[in-house]
DNA sequence: ATTCATAGTTGAAACGTTTCAACTTCTGTG
DNA sequence: CACAGAAGTTGAAACGTTTCAACTATGAAT
C-alpha cells in the first residue's frame, strides 16, 4: 500500500523536465512543445500524479470550494436548493461544503469558522438570525456572500429571493376565478417572515377583488406552527364554529395535510363542499388523495442561480451586485 | 475593505514575538508562559486572524475535510444521512463536501477527482456501480474509505448496511401475528440489490411459517419501478383478478401510497378489507390516510455510524475493520 | 557569418503554516 | 556563587505548488 503522495518533482524527474515545465503542461499546455507534453502526460498518468489544492491555494489560487449554510440539510426545501448550487458549482469545479445550523447561533458560528479556515471563495447562506453582523464581517474580509431566500438592504451583497407576496396572491387569485368568494386563511406566525410576506399578498389580492365584488370576504386563522397537527386542530376548530367560508388556504403543505386529514374524519368532500390550497408543492402534494393544489417555489433554480451569482461575482471584475427574485406558480390539482 | 489576510507573521510582529511562539499558542498552549499567551491571542482577536488549512495541510496536517458520493443529494434517504454525518464530523472539527452522482459514472468520477485533488482525509460513499476498481485505486492512495448501504467482500474497507433480509422478515412477521395468511407480495426489479434482499427475507419468513401453518402463502407481484404510479397500476390489476389475498407487502412507501390511493377509489377499506405494509418509513408515511405502516430504517445513524468508523480509521493506528449491520425496525400504524 | 526574434525550458523564490534543534532565561540546590 | 535542569522562546527549514526572470536552442533575415 503505497500511502506516498506523488508530487510535481516526480513527475519531472520521470519525465526528464524541470518542476516549471510540469506545471506549464498543466497550467498553460500551448507554451510547452508537444514531444516534451506528451512526456509529461505519460509521467502524469504513470505516477497517478494529483494535483494537490492546498499547494495551488497557498499560491494564489483559490480553494476551489464553496460553503452553503443552510437551517437543515435534511428540510427538503433546502435539501434541493443545495442540489441545484452543487450541480452549478461541479460545472465550474468547484466543490460544496453542506452546513446545517438548526437555527442555533453556536453551530453557525462554529461553521462560518470553519469555512474561513478553508479559505472558501464564497458561502451560500440562509442566515439564522435578523443580525447579519456576522455575515458582514465575512465580507469585510472579501469573502463572497449570497444570501438565500433573505433581503437585505445592503447593495454589495447579492441575495435570491421567492416572491411569497405574489405566492399568496396567486392563491387568492386562482379559488376566486373557480368562484369562490369566501376564503379562509390558515397561517403561521408572522414573525417568520414567509408567513408575514404571504398573508400580505393573500390580503391585498382579497382587497382588490373586493372592489369588484363587495362579496369577497376573507377569514383568518392563526396557528403556532406549520405542522400536520396544528393543521388538524385548525380546521377542527374550524369547521366546528361553522364559519362561513368555501375554501382554504394553507400558509404551508402540513398545514393543508392535516386540514385533509380532519375533513376526510369529518366526512366533509373537498373540492365538493371544501376548496383547499397550500404552499410550498412538496413531493406529497401530488400523493394525497385527493392531491393538493399548492404554490410552488423554484428551489432549485435558487440554489443553481445562487451559485451561479457567485461564480459570477468570483470571476468579474465589475460583477453588479443584485437581488434576484423568482416568482413561484400555482400548480391546480385535485383539491380546487 | 480590507482583503488582506492577516498571517502568523503579523501577529507575531503586533505580540513582540516570534512565529514559533504564535503556533505553540495555537497548537500547544501549555508551552507558553501565560503573559505571552495572552499577549498573543490578543494580537490574534485585534487583527482577526483565521489560520489556514492549506497552509496547514502542506505542513502535515490533515484537511480536516471529508467527501460524501451518493446517488442523490436530494433523495430524502441519502439526505437523512448526510445530515447524520454532517453532525458527527463537524463535532470534530471536519467539514463536509457534498457529491451526487445521479448515478452517472462520469460524474462520480470527477468528483473522486476533485476529492483527491482537496486531499480529503476520507470518504463516504454508495457506489454508483458494482465495479468497486475506482475506488479499490483510491485505497491503494491511502485514502480511508467507508462503503454507505453497499457490502464488500474486501476486508480492509469498511462499511455501513442496514439488514433487507430482516426488514422483509419483519413485515411477514408483523402480518403475520395481525392474524394474516395470504399475503401479497409487490416488489421491484431484483436487480436492484434492496429489492432483492428484502425479497429474500419475505420468503424465508413465509417459509418458516408454512412449516407450522400450512395456510400461509405469498402471491408475488413484480413492478418495474419503486414509484406511486407503478403501485396504482400493480393493485388496480391484483384487485380487479380477485386473487386471495388479506394483505400486501410493497417493497417502499411510494408502491404503498399507490395502493392506498387505488383502495380509496375502488371502495376497499384498509385496514379492514385489507392490511398494508410499506417500505421506508417516508415521513409522509405517517400523514396518509389511513397512516402507513413501515419498515423503517436508521438512515441519520447510518451516516453518523460511518462517519464515526471513518473517524475512528483516522485516528486509531490499529483500526479494525469493520461491516456494521443496522436492523430496521418495523412501525405499526392505521393500516395494519 | 552575424544578429535577432521566437519558442521552449529552467530553477529559485514565494505562499502560510508547523516543527525542531538550538538558544536564552530563570530557579533552586549544593 | 557556580551549576544543572527546567521553562520558555527563537528562526530556519520544509511542505507542494506556481510564477517569472533568465537562459538556451533554433531558425530566419541580413
Amino acid at each position: 500500500m503505497n500511502k506516498q503522495r506523488v508530487t510535481v518533482k516526480e513527475v519531472a524527474k520521470r519525465a526528464n523536465v524541470s518542476l516549471g515545465t510540469v506545471s506549464n503542461v498543466l497550467n498553460e499546455p500551448s507554451r510547452v512543445a508537444k514531444t516534451t507534453r506528451d512526456r509529461v502526460l505519460k509521467a502524469i498518468e504513470e505516477t497517478g500524479f494529483v494535483r494537490n489544492t492546498a499547494a495551488r491555494q497557498l499560491r494564489g489560487a483559490g480553494s476551489k470550494a464553496v460553503g452553503i449554510v443552510v437551517l437543515d440539510s435534511s428540510n427538503p426545501f433546502f435539501t434541493e436548493i443545495i442540489r441545484g448550487a452543487e450541480d452549478a458549482l461541479r460545472e465550474e469545479g468547484y466543490v460544496l461544503i453542506a452546513c446545517s445550523t438548526d437555527e442555533s447561533q453556536a453551530v453557525e458560528s462554529q461553521y462560518l469558522s470553519l469555512l474561513e479556515e478553508h479559505r472558501v471563495e464564497g458561502i451560500l447562506i440562509t442566515p439564522s438570525t435578523k443580525d447579519l453582523s456576522r455575515i458582514n464581517a465575512l465580507t469585510q474580509k472579501g469573502l463572497r456572500v449570497v444570501l438565500v431566500d433573505r433581503k437585505t438592504k445592503r447593495k454589495d451583497i447579492c441575495s435570491v429571493t421567492v416572491d411569497d407576496v405574489y405566492g399568496g396572491t396567486l392563491a387568492v387569485e386562482h379559488l376566486i376565478s373557480k368562484g369562490h368568494r369566501r376564503i379562509l386563511f390558515i397561517n403561521g406566525p408572522q414573525t417568520i417572515r414567509q408567513c408575514y410576506d404571504r398573508r400580505a399578498g393573500v390580503l391585498s389580492a382579497i382587497e382588490k377583488h373586493r372592489n369588484i365584488d363587495p362579496d369577497v370576504t376573507l377569514l383568518e386563522f392563526e396557528v403556532p406552527s406549520l405542522t400536520l397537527s396544528a393543521g388538524e386542530n385548525a380546521s377542527l376548530q374550524v369547521l366546528s364554529c361553522s364559519y362561513d367560508f368555501t375554501a382554504i388556504i394553507c400558509a404551508n403543505d402540513l398545514l393543508a395535510l392535516g386540514v385533509i386529514r380532519t375533513c376526510s374524519k369529518l366526512g366533509v368532500k373537498i373540492p365538493k363542499d371544501l376548496a383547499l390550497v397550500g404552499y410550498d408543492d412538496i413531493t406529497f402534494a401530488s400523493m394525497v388523495s385527493p392531491s393538493l393544489t399548492s404554490v410552488r417555489q423554484p428551489q432549485q433554480e435558487l440554489g443553481s442561480q445562487a451559485a451561479q451569482l457567485l461564480l459570477d461575482e468570483l470571476r468579474e471584475k465589475n460583477h453588479k451586485h443584485q437581488e434576484v427574485r423568482f416568482s413561484p406558480t400555482l400548480i391546480p390539482r385535485e383539491s380546487t
